[in-house]
DNA sequence: CGCTTGATTGATGCAAGTCAATTATGGTGG
DNA sequence: CCACCATAATTGACTTGCATCAATCAAGCG
């Protein structure tokens, strides 16, 4: 198989994909990187408040993201949403609806956001060509769920206080990995405290004066969708324990 | 390939193993059933409070549950403890640890249990050997992770009656669906009000009395591990919606 | 028979929810 | 340029769902 960058109509080559660039990614083969291209039938962009994949539907896509923020969210037939998880750049999403006959929850862009599109069908093609590639998306679905797993901690055992810190830091080191981290410190984070009120499973009025409690402690500063650590050490200690980190990862 | 049950010193092979029998389970070829009996390096019996998979430790092996109930669980440092999900018969638990470095939680067996054990490094020989059955693997993988996503859901959004209302559904309904209730409708609960209260993030207090009100309600019969269903309809109602079912799932 | 584990119940307190009003802030059309 | 509107953040007053504390009861069991 060559290694030569396949060249057609699409925005981008993997070859030449810029996520391929961060550290926090494993590198690789030719071999892989040719079935990826061959697997991936385009780019998709998506507006903020989009949602692009839809709790009881099937889905006939799984996506890359290239670029940008979305949350992974399920909602109560009487409008209650409780936010899941949030999806940046290299974090595959709808792959569940590729899997089962439909997807179990919707997925949200928060800002302009780039997806790699893979048709569900060639899902088993990968699975017959590459072990190493179906190995990584087993190793993603397993990483999802390990994420879910500490939230699901956080919702049922962390006090408010707890729980904000909690889960800004967590936000926060996800950033960092994926190199969202422009310069030293402030982040852009694209969520209003509606959504992470909905995280945290706690009603706006109270996210708010908890998060003003982290404020006036000096651990975060968090103004016109710019976020700021302040203060890690006591940040993680209010969220009882640090985050668990992610040395080398996978992506496709 | 042979289709000839392997004779060797196990304790099952995997041919004449009992959960194939299940409407629920999906049917194996003979070679997908060669090569996970060449995977399988023997059983394993625990007693009730095992902790067989242990947070923070590295585990050379992952395990289909053959029999019995186990659970899955989070510990904050203080003691605080998080039930994430249950464990049943056909069940795929330590896979996580498989993939990552460590575990990221623990398992305990709550009824005696018998384990298939396969060694984790033999996953990737797997993956290699047997594309539909790594696709299988990745089934399980989303299939859990749907599983904590409702879980999540209902902590973030649900109140107290709706949340034991719900769990209690969802307990019942996995368990009809790998055949455990005997006859028509009790099924053995293993489980204490504890165990109860950690899953749902309420105190053992305030999860008695939940239990209480669904029982007076007339929605449940929960006395001497034999738990029954008494409306269903009302029970769904009180969980604000029924459970969703699987129809057909594969597993190792 | 006393010990331990689990279930049950009442009294009291507080963390978080709800209600309601006010203050930015930015867009937009007259 | 400004009046108008919609979205988001903020704050105070009041309410409540769930936690905590503290007994009591029931059942197995060595």
């Amino acid at each position: 198989m060559s290694n030569t960058p396949v060249a057609d109509g699409r925005a981008t080559s993997c070859a030449a994909c810029p996520l391929r660039q961060k550290r926090a990614l494993r590198e690789f083969s030719a071999d892989e990187l040719a079935i990826v291209q061959r697997m991936k039938t385009g780019e998709l962009r998506m507006k903020p408040g989009a949602s692009f994949l839809r709790q009881g539907e099937r889905n006939e896509h799984f996506y890359t993201i290239l670029s940008g923020w979305a949350f992974r969210y399920k909602m109560l037939p009487d409008g209650r949403r409780q936010i899941l998880n949030y999806a940046l750049p290299a974090d595959l999403v709808g792959l569940q609806g590729s899997l089962m006959v439909e997807m179990e929850h919707s997925v949200e862009a928060l800002t302009d956001v780039t997806l790699c599109a893979f048709p569900r069908e060639r899902l088993w093609t990968l699975y017959s060509n590459s072990p190493s590639l179906a190995f990584d998306i087993t190793w993603l679905a397993a990483r999802e769920e390990q994420l879910v797993d500490e939230h699901l901690l956080t919702l049922g055992q962390r006090t408010a206080l707890e729980r904000t810190a909690y889960v800004l830091l967590h936000l926060y080191t996800r950033a960092e990995e994926v190199g969202l981290t422009r310069g030293s410190d402030p982040v852009h984070l694209p969520i209003t405290q509606q959504h992470l009120a909905d995280t945290l499973g706690l009603s706006l009025v109270h996210t708010n004066k908890t998060l003003k409690r982290l404020h006036v402690a000096g651990m975060i500063r968090w103004k016109d969708r710019l976020f700021e650590v302040l203060d890690r050490q006591a940040l993680a200690a209010a969220a009882g324990g640090d985050i668990t980190r992610i040395r080398q990862r996978p992506f496709i």
